[in-house]
DNA sequence: TCAGAAGTTCTGTTTATACAGAACGATCTG
DNA sequence: CAGATCGTTCTGTATAAACAGAACTTCTGA
């Protein structure tokens, strides 16, 4: 994995822009990419050496990483220095990130906003249009996070296969 | 909508910082929940005055919303101005929202994908580990794409009514 | 046709973030 | 224990995005 060939490079730099469209560091992303695809866990200099950016960089980058759960730090035997490899589960991936972004952001703004129905003074001029606003979004909050839940509880696999069996139906009737 | 409530400002600054989060301008998602929040449409130099920004970065802002299809000019009789006014249901506004993002993203993901699997040179070292990760991927994409395929051809509210029957039943259950 | 109001586009500045490189600290080896 | 290696943290710089204000265009009514 030292030199990249072109698939590679191709999927690790567009790997790298979508983060910044999602409010994904694009360096923390390309190394997610890089280890991914790396059949065997890399240490930090040759993250570096091979993405062409500063050891520093990867070291933060690395952090966020493993903060998501998507990165760990393996031991090469005679070797002292971490190695870094990605999860290679992709459904168990996106679960994880999504797991994390709900809680970082789906649930202080249902949070927010069960606060902001609470703070409503009624006497305020034009409090009942705010109320229902505020109302109706909450309300779509709420089922967000039902579905997660509802998802969450299905056993590993379960929406996929969900998903093959509503395929193969719908081209039956097709 | 001149001057806001307590309220009114804590639901526009926690909705610009969910913005930032999600890869949209903070002046353009605080704008949007402005126009949620008002009875009534607004013209430019409303919402500048109360956000507190240029008209110039209004007059931009409210182009990129427009795009979105969540925020509209509407006219209002003797008065040459132009009035915007952001669509009311959030469940039509998110699905609008998604169905863009999955088309600026989800799609070109995948076609870089394909691409990527077809470019693949199996005489490279390695070439079969990068296929069987990066066919991984791919299929993670599809399965996400047939999902939303499938959500879209459920009417209008029926994810809503399915939402609100699991919930009834595991209630019931619990 | 001219004043001014509305809206857009352009330009320069500001700001936040990403990043490199240096400095530091810790750990291992000979 | 000295030197080297590895990783983290700190500091200044670079960069890209957001933004304000000016300049410009278009429209309208007197």
């Amino acid at each position: 994995m030292a030199e990249l060939t072109g698939v590679q490079k191709q999927y690790i730099l567009h790997w790298g822009e979508m983060g910044t469209r999602w409010g994904i560091n694009r360096t923390v992303a390309q190394i997610h990419a890089l280890l991914y695809l790396s059949p065997k866990a890399l240490p930090a200099e040759v993250i570096a050496e091979t993405l062409s950016v500063a050891r520093s960089n990867v070291s933060t980058s690395i952090r966020e990483l493993e903060t998501w759960g998507i990165v760990r730090a393996v031991h090469v035997l005679g070797d002292r220095r971490e190695h870094y490899e990605s999860m290679k589960d992709v459904w168990e991936m996106f679960r994880l990130v999504i797991e994390q972004r709900k809680r970082r952001e789906i649930d202080p703004t249902r949070e927010i906003l069960r606060q902001c129905l609470a703070d409503l003074d009624p006497k305020e001029p034009g409090a009942d249009y705010t109320r229902e606003r505020l109302a109706a979004m909450a309300g779509f909050f709420e089922a967000v996070t039902e579905l997660y839940d509802q998802m969450k509880r299905l056993p590993t696999g379960t929406v996929r296969k969900l998903l093959r069996m509503g395929t193969k139906v719908r081209k039956k009737a097709g």
